[in-house]
DNA sequence: TTTAAAACCTAGTAAACCGATAGGTTAATA
DNA sequence: TATTAACCTATCGGTTTACTAGGTTTTAAA
């Protein structure tokens, strides 16, 4: 499951996108404009200046910007940094790998097997997909 | 993020359709083959038969069987009674709905749309796969 | 007929995580 | 100088997770 955390974020990165403008865009108005809690987004929008996909300015006019271009910036990268792993178990993660406990072998792991397809079809997925692409829809 | 619920669940099935013979396996046996807390795992199993994947003999020589063939049994059923819904996101799932409260109108969702290609993916693979599959690798 | 084995049942629990909220400080603009 | 808006730190109630404890019931073998 997603947690909050992410589809607010990339919510707001998609309705940042949607500006024609270059300016600032306040955290207040996308509070309102997408109904989330305007301190909890101000974390994420936080987050997502730490790690890159935004810049920020103070005082009035204020606000965050992209620092990319929605084509260039791939969901893959947004659901890494603001969820973590995109696999289902961490021993199959390309990113946050971890190896498990109980497996004495990876190989002749049912699961494992199993949860690399999936890894690898919703990285499909995720990886074709620009902030572009999900921001202007339809 | 699979919980190690449903990763048990799965080994534990993948090591009953193994075994040739048709006698019950124990749960014990399964949790030191696989390195599963005994206890845990006896709970696993339990809601596995309660929904219909395994039978059960009580007493000595007793233990747990598959009641369907394992080329019969789909992990997407697997994981929808062990984990609950394979969509990331309440709002895209076919069989645990929900309604975002944040969201007035789906369709004009940037997430909704992308979570809904994420899951199609994933249906595949699931779908795709049986027990038989995943039991008997390579 | 006793004994052991194994499923079955109920309850609880420590730790982690989630989704916020509170209450400020700092920096920039008008 | 006042206002605005990002930034920072801390906390917190609720839920979920991954177990553990301690039994009861049923069955087969001795």
């Amino acid at each position: 499951m997603l947690s909050k955390k992410t589809k607010y974020g990339i919510k707001a990165l998609a309705y940042i996108a949607r500006k024609k403008d270059k300016k600032p865009v306040q955290a207040s108005e996308i509070s309102e404009s997408e109904n989330i809690s305007q301190k909890f987004l101000e974390s994420i929008l936080l987050e997502l200046r730490k790690s890159g996909f935004l810049g920020s300015k103070k005082g009035k006019g204020g606000g965050y910007y992209l620092i990319k271009e929605p084509s260039e910036i791939k969901m893959t990268a947004v659901i890494r940094v603001l969820e973590g792993p995109i696999a289902m178990v961490p021993c199959v993660s390309l990113n946050y790998y971890e190896k498990c406990d109980d497996c004495p072998d990876e190989n002749a792991c049912s699961v494992h097997k199993l949860m690399i397809q999936v890894r690898d079809a919703s990285l499909n997925v995720l990886g074709e997909n620009t902030l572009a692409d999900i921001a202007f829809l339809q």
